[in-house]
DNA sequence: AAAAAATTCAACCGCTTATTT
DNA sequence: AAAATAAGCGGTTGAATTTTT
Protein backbone atom coordinates (compact mmCIF):
# COMPACT_ATOMS: atom_id res chain seq x y z
CA UNK A 1 0.00 0.00 0.00
CA UNK A 2 2.54 2.38 1.04
CA UNK A 3 5.59 2.76 -1.01
CA UNK A 4 7.48 5.37 0.58
CA UNK A 5 10.94 3.76 0.24
CA UNK A 6 14.14 5.37 -2.02
CA UNK A 7 11.73 7.83 -3.56
CA UNK A 8 9.78 9.51 -0.55
CA UNK A 9 12.41 11.23 1.03
CA UNK A 10 12.97 14.84 2.10
CA UNK A 11 15.02 16.73 -0.14
CA UNK A 12 15.76 20.81 1.40
CA UNK A 13 13.03 20.87 3.41
CA UNK A 14 10.29 19.47 1.80
CA UNK A 15 8.85 15.60 0.69
CA UNK A 16 8.73 14.76 -2.51
CA UNK A 17 7.55 11.50 -4.13
CA UNK A 18 4.30 10.28 -4.39
CA UNK A 19 1.56 11.64 -1.88
CA UNK A 20 0.55 9.28 1.05
CA UNK A 21 -3.62 9.01 2.07
CA UNK A 22 -2.95 11.44 5.32
CA UNK A 23 -1.11 13.63 2.69
CA UNK A 24 -3.38 14.03 1.09
CA UNK A 25 -6.40 14.72 3.41
CA UNK A 26 -3.88 17.38 4.66
CA UNK A 27 -4.15 18.74 1.64
CA UNK A 28 -7.92 18.59 1.09
CA UNK A 29 -8.85 19.96 4.54
CA UNK A 30 -6.64 23.11 3.92
CA UNK A 31 -8.61 23.99 0.90
CA UNK A 32 -11.74 22.93 2.71
CA UNK A 33 -11.22 25.70 4.90
CA UNK A 34 -9.39 28.25 3.08
CA UNK A 35 -10.06 27.45 -0.32
CA UNK A 36 -7.91 26.80 -3.55
CA UNK A 37 -5.23 28.62 -4.25
CA UNK A 38 -2.09 29.98 -1.55
CA UNK A 39 -0.65 27.73 -1.70
CA UNK A 40 2.76 28.33 -0.32
CA UNK A 41 0.48 28.80 3.01
CA UNK A 42 -0.64 24.72 3.23
CA UNK A 43 3.02 23.99 4.43
CA UNK A 44 2.85 26.74 7.01
CA UNK A 45 -0.71 25.94 8.34
CA UNK A 46 -1.32 22.67 8.31
CA UNK A 47 2.03 21.19 8.67
CA UNK A 48 2.79 19.14 5.69
CA UNK A 49 6.20 19.14 4.44
CA UNK A 50 5.35 19.80 0.78
CA UNK A 51 6.34 22.66 -1.20
CA UNK A 52 3.26 24.72 -2.97
CA UNK A 53 4.20 23.93 -5.92
CA UNK A 54 3.71 20.61 -4.91
CA UNK A 55 0.75 20.88 -3.11
CA UNK A 56 -1.04 23.02 -6.28
CA UNK A 57 -0.29 19.95 -8.80
CA UNK A 58 -1.59 17.44 -5.89
CA UNK A 59 -5.00 19.16 -5.99
CA UNK A 60 -5.09 20.36 -9.55
CA UNK A 61 -4.45 16.67 -10.94
CA UNK A 62 -5.87 14.43 -8.45
CA UNK A 63 -7.72 15.85 -5.72
CA UNK A 64 -9.85 17.96 -7.08
CA UNK A 65 -13.56 16.91 -6.68
CA UNK A 66 -14.64 18.13 -9.92
CA UNK A 67 -12.08 15.80 -11.75
CA UNK A 68 -13.77 12.82 -13.68
CA UNK A 69 -12.17 9.63 -12.77
CA UNK A 70 -11.54 6.94 -15.46
CA UNK A 71 -11.26 5.95 -18.72
CA UNK A 72 -11.09 8.56 -21.18
CA UNK A 73 -14.04 7.54 -23.87
CA UNK A 74 -14.06 7.22 -27.01
CA UNK A 75 -15.90 10.66 -27.74
CA UNK A 76 -13.44 12.14 -25.22
CA UNK A 77 -10.49 10.79 -27.54
CA UNK A 78 -12.11 12.22 -31.14
CA UNK A 79 -12.36 15.65 -28.81
CA UNK A 80 -8.54 15.12 -28.20
CA UNK A 81 -7.43 14.14 -31.46
CA UNK A 82 -9.69 17.00 -32.85
CA UNK A 83 -8.20 19.77 -30.69
CA UNK A 84 -4.43 18.56 -30.61
CA UNK A 85 -4.55 18.57 -34.61
CA UNK A 86 -6.02 22.24 -34.49
CA UNK A 87 -3.90 23.45 -31.41
CA UNK A 88 -0.97 21.32 -31.07
CA UNK A 89 0.51 20.74 -27.67
CA UNK A 90 -1.64 23.26 -26.14
CA UNK A 91 -2.62 20.88 -23.52
CA UNK A 92 -4.53 23.22 -20.65
CA UNK A 93 -6.28 24.86 -24.12
CA UNK A 94 -7.42 21.38 -25.24
CA UNK A 95 -8.44 20.53 -21.76
CA UNK A 96 -10.84 23.02 -21.10
CA UNK A 97 -13.04 22.16 -23.80
CA UNK A 98 -12.89 18.04 -21.51
CA UNK A 99 -14.63 19.00 -18.23
CA UNK A 100 -13.28 17.03 -15.47
CA UNK A 101 -10.15 15.87 -17.13
CA UNK A 102 -6.58 18.06 -16.67
CA UNK A 103 -4.34 18.97 -19.25
CA UNK A 104 -1.61 16.33 -17.59
CA UNK A 105 -4.11 13.61 -18.62
CA UNK A 106 -5.04 14.82 -21.34
CA UNK A 107 -1.17 15.09 -22.26
CA UNK A 108 -0.14 11.52 -21.01
CA UNK A 109 -3.10 10.18 -22.88
CA UNK A 110 -2.06 11.72 -26.11
CA UNK A 111 1.25 10.74 -25.98
CA UNK A 112 0.66 7.07 -25.22
CA UNK A 113 -1.67 6.90 -27.66
CA UNK A 114 -0.68 8.74 -30.63
CA UNK A 115 2.81 10.00 -30.42
CA UNK A 116 4.49 8.91 -33.73
CA UNK A 117 6.78 5.30 -32.98
CA UNK A 118 3.97 3.78 -30.98
CA UNK A 119 0.92 4.33 -32.10
CA UNK A 120 2.11 2.34 -35.63
CA UNK A 121 2.62 -0.65 -34.41
CA UNK A 122 -0.85 -0.21 -32.31
CA UNK A 123 -2.39 0.24 -35.49
CA UNK A 124 -0.25 -2.80 -37.48
CA UNK A 125 -1.50 -4.81 -34.55
CA UNK A 126 -5.18 -3.55 -34.41
CA UNK A 127 -5.64 -3.99 -37.86
CA UNK A 128 -4.18 -7.77 -37.76
CA UNK A 129 -6.36 -8.80 -35.63
CA UNK A 130 -9.35 -6.31 -37.47
CA UNK A 131 -8.69 -8.41 -41.42
CA UNK A 132 -7.84 -11.91 -38.72
CA UNK A 133 -11.41 -11.63 -37.43
CA UNK A 134 -13.68 -10.23 -40.35
CA UNK A 135 -11.60 -13.56 -42.60
CA UNK A 136 -12.83 -15.45 -39.98
CA UNK A 137 -16.69 -14.05 -40.04
CA UNK A 138 -16.17 -14.86 -44.32
CA UNK A 139 -15.35 -17.82 -43.86
CA UNK A 140 -17.99 -19.05 -42.03
CA UNK A 141 -20.63 -17.04 -43.93
CA UNK A 142 -18.83 -19.09 -46.88
CA UNK A 143 -18.89 -22.80 -45.34
CA UNK A 144 -22.76 -21.43 -44.42
CA UNK A 145 -23.56 -21.12 -48.03
CA UNK A 146 -22.14 -23.83 -49.45
CA UNK A 147 -23.67 -26.12 -47.10
CA UNK A 148 -26.68 -24.80 -48.75
CA UNK A 149 -25.40 -25.15 -51.83
CA UNK A 150 -24.72 -28.75 -51.52
CA UNK A 151 -28.34 -30.09 -51.13
CA UNK A 152 -28.74 -28.40 -55.20
CA UNK A 153 -25.28 -29.23 -56.14
CA UNK A 154 -24.43 -32.51 -54.87
CA UNK A 155 -20.54 -32.44 -56.23
CA UNK A 156 -18.66 -29.89 -54.20
CA UNK A 157 -16.10 -31.37 -51.80
CA UNK A 158 -14.94 -29.31 -48.86
CA UNK A 159 -11.47 -28.89 -50.31
CA UNK A 160 -10.19 -25.81 -49.97
CA UNK A 161 -12.61 -23.87 -48.27
CA UNK A 162 -11.05 -22.85 -45.13
CA UNK A 163 -9.77 -20.47 -47.27
CA UNK A 164 -12.12 -17.60 -47.75
CA UNK A 165 -11.30 -15.47 -51.02
CA UNK A 166 -9.13 -18.09 -52.47
CA UNK A 167 -12.69 -20.55 -52.37
CA UNK A 168 -14.70 -18.05 -53.76
CA UNK A 169 -11.72 -17.90 -57.09
CA UNK A 170 -11.47 -21.15 -57.16
CA UNK A 171 -15.46 -21.87 -57.61
CA UNK A 172 -15.95 -19.62 -59.83
CA UNK A 173 -12.98 -20.89 -62.82
CA UNK A 174 -14.51 -24.20 -62.11
CA UNK A 175 -18.11 -24.33 -64.02
CA UNK A 176 -20.75 -22.04 -65.15
CA UNK A 177 -23.34 -24.36 -63.51
CA UNK A 178 -21.02 -23.22 -60.14
CA UNK A 179 -20.39 -19.85 -61.30
CA UNK A 180 -23.83 -18.43 -61.11
CA UNK A 181 -23.68 -19.34 -56.97
CA UNK A 182 -20.51 -18.17 -56.74
CA UNK A 183 -21.10 -14.58 -57.88
CA UNK A 184 -23.83 -14.68 -55.15
CA UNK A 185 -21.59 -15.33 -52.43
CA UNK A 186 -19.28 -12.76 -53.48
CA UNK A 187 -21.64 -10.48 -53.74
CA UNK A 188 -22.95 -11.54 -50.05
CA UNK A 189 -19.24 -11.56 -48.84
CA UNK A 190 -18.97 -8.00 -50.37
CA UNK A 191 -21.78 -6.88 -48.89
CA UNK A 192 -20.16 -8.35 -45.56
CA UNK A 193 -17.26 -6.31 -46.09
CA UNK A 194 -18.68 -3.30 -47.00
CA UNK A 195 -21.12 -3.27 -43.85
CA UNK A 196 -18.12 -4.16 -41.56
CA UNK A 197 -15.88 -1.17 -43.04
CA UNK A 198 -18.69 1.26 -42.87
CA UNK A 199 -18.99 0.14 -39.10
CA UNK A 200 -15.87 0.43 -38.95
CA UNK A 201 -15.45 3.52 -40.39
CA UNK A 202 -18.29 5.09 -38.25
CA UNK A 203 -16.22 4.78 -35.23
CA UNK A 204 -12.82 4.68 -36.49
CA UNK A 205 -12.43 6.66 -39.70
CA UNK A 206 -8.26 5.77 -39.34
CA UNK A 207 -8.14 1.65 -38.78
CA UNK A 208 -11.01 1.99 -41.56
CA UNK A 209 -9.05 3.81 -43.99
CA UNK A 210 -6.03 1.89 -43.94
CA UNK A 211 -8.37 -1.43 -43.76
CA UNK A 212 -11.42 -1.18 -45.86
CA UNK A 213 -11.10 -0.91 -50.03
CA UNK A 214 -10.77 2.81 -49.92
CA UNK A 215 -7.34 2.40 -48.62
CA UNK A 216 -5.23 5.60 -49.60
CA UNK A 217 -7.94 7.87 -49.82
CA UNK A 218 -6.48 9.93 -47.40
CA UNK A 219 -3.26 11.58 -46.37
CA UNK A 220 -0.71 9.14 -44.54
CA UNK A 221 -2.98 6.23 -44.41
CA UNK A 222 -0.75 4.78 -47.38
CA UNK A 223 2.24 5.61 -45.25
CA UNK A 224 0.94 3.93 -41.80
CA UNK A 225 -0.26 0.55 -43.55
CA UNK A 226 2.65 0.48 -45.83
CA UNK A 227 5.74 0.37 -43.42
CA UNK A 228 4.88 -2.18 -40.85
CA UNK A 229 8.32 -1.00 -39.36
CA UNK A 230 9.41 2.29 -37.35
CA UNK A 231 8.11 6.07 -36.93
CA UNK A 232 5.50 7.17 -39.51
CA UNK A 233 7.74 10.54 -38.91
CA UNK A 234 7.85 12.38 -42.15
CA UNK A 235 3.67 12.28 -42.63
CA UNK A 236 2.99 13.91 -39.13
CA UNK A 237 5.23 16.43 -39.13
CA UNK A 238 5.87 18.11 -35.53
CA UNK A 239 2.93 19.87 -34.41
CA UNK A 240 3.61 23.07 -34.12
CA UNK A 241 1.71 25.58 -32.96
CA UNK A 242 1.01 26.76 -36.55
CA UNK A 243 -1.27 25.99 -38.97
CA UNK A 244 -2.14 23.28 -37.06
CA UNK A 245 -4.22 20.74 -39.11
CA UNK A 246 -1.86 20.85 -42.20
CA UNK A 247 1.47 18.64 -40.62
CA UNK A 248 -0.54 16.21 -38.48
CA UNK A 249 -0.42 12.61 -40.17
CA UNK A 250 -3.36 10.20 -39.46
CA UNK A 251 -0.62 7.61 -39.55
CA UNK A 252 -0.50 8.32 -35.92
CA UNK A 253 -3.98 8.41 -34.35
CA UNK A 254 -6.38 6.46 -32.86
CA UNK A 255 -5.65 3.22 -30.28
CA UNK A 256 -7.19 0.45 -32.41
CA UNK A 257 -6.41 -2.27 -30.08
CA UNK A 258 -9.63 -1.79 -27.94
CA UNK A 259 -11.39 -0.52 -30.59
CA UNK A 260 -11.39 -3.41 -32.75
CA UNK A 261 -11.61 -5.69 -29.47
CA UNK A 262 -14.79 -3.47 -28.55
CA UNK A 263 -16.40 -3.74 -32.01
CA UNK A 264 -16.18 -7.31 -32.39
CA UNK A 265 -17.37 -8.13 -29.62
CA UNK A 266 -20.25 -6.48 -30.34
CA UNK A 267 -20.03 -2.49 -29.04
CA UNK A 268 -18.24 -1.20 -26.11
CA UNK A 269 -20.19 0.56 -23.18
CA UNK A 270 -19.48 4.09 -24.29
CA UNK A 271 -22.90 5.16 -21.62
CA UNK A 272 -23.16 8.34 -23.09
CA UNK A 273 -25.34 9.48 -20.82
CA UNK A 274 -22.09 10.10 -18.51
CA UNK A 275 -21.25 12.58 -20.63
CA UNK A 276 -23.92 14.92 -21.33
CA UNK A 277 -21.40 17.89 -21.64
CA UNK A 278 -19.30 16.95 -23.99
CA UNK A 279 -21.47 17.98 -26.80
CA UNK A 280 -22.71 21.34 -25.57
CA UNK A 281 -20.61 23.23 -23.50
CA UNK A 282 -17.63 20.97 -24.03
CA UNK A 283 -16.57 22.02 -27.49
CA UNK A 284 -15.85 25.64 -27.68
CA UNK A 285 -14.30 27.70 -29.89
CA UNK A 286 -13.08 31.01 -28.58
C1' DA B 1 6.93 -19.81 -14.28
C1' DA B 2 9.92 -16.25 -14.51
C1' DA B 3 12.35 -12.76 -16.67
C1' DA B 4 12.38 -9.07 -19.85
C1' DA B 5 10.13 -5.55 -22.32
C1' DA B 6 6.58 -2.29 -22.74
C1' DT B 7 3.20 0.80 -20.88
C1' DT B 8 1.21 3.97 -17.75
C1' DC B 9 0.75 8.02 -15.24
C1' DA B 10 1.76 10.78 -11.00
C1' DA B 11 4.95 13.89 -10.04
C1' DC B 12 8.99 16.34 -11.05
C1' DC B 13 11.73 20.24 -13.42
C1' DG B 14 12.59 24.53 -15.60
C1' DC B 15 10.56 28.18 -17.81
C1' DT B 16 6.95 31.75 -18.62
C1' DT B 17 3.21 34.55 -17.26
C1' DA B 18 0.42 36.81 -13.79
C1' DT B 19 -0.18 38.93 -9.46
C1' DT B 20 1.25 41.08 -5.37
C1' DT B 21 4.07 44.02 -2.57
C1' DA C 1 8.16 50.82 -11.59
C1' DA C 2 10.40 47.01 -10.41
C1' DA C 3 11.37 43.31 -7.68
C1' DA C 4 9.46 39.30 -5.48
C1' DT C 5 6.34 35.76 -5.13
C1' DA C 6 2.74 32.70 -6.92
C1' DA C 7 0.39 30.34 -10.48
C1' DG C 8 0.40 28.01 -14.72
C1' DC C 9 2.35 25.43 -18.54
C1' DG C 10 4.57 21.78 -21.19
C1' DG C 11 8.32 18.44 -21.36
C1' DT C 12 10.39 14.63 -19.02
C1' DT C 13 11.20 10.99 -15.63
C1' DG C 14 10.99 6.62 -13.45
C1' DA C 15 8.53 3.35 -10.11
C1' DA C 16 4.78 0.42 -10.43
C1' DT C 17 2.14 -2.30 -13.19
C1' DT C 18 0.96 -4.94 -17.22
C1' DT C 19 2.04 -7.50 -21.23
C1' DT C 20 4.91 -10.32 -23.90
C1' DT C 21 8.30 -13.77 -24.58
Amino acid sequence: MEGQFGWGREEGGWRKGPWTAQEDKLLVEYVRQHGEGRWNSVAKLTGLKRSGKSCRLRWVNYLRPDLKRGKITPQEESVILELHALWGNRWSTIARSLPGRTDNEIKNYWRTHFKKGKPSKNIERARARFLKQRREMQSQLLLQQQGQDQQHHQQQRQAGNDHDDEAVVREEASSPAVSLAAQQHEEDLRMLQQDMDDLLFQFCPMIASCTSSSCGLLPGAATASASATASDEGSSGDHQLDGAAATWGWGSLWNLDDVVDDIVDGGWDWDTSSYPLLQDQGLAFY
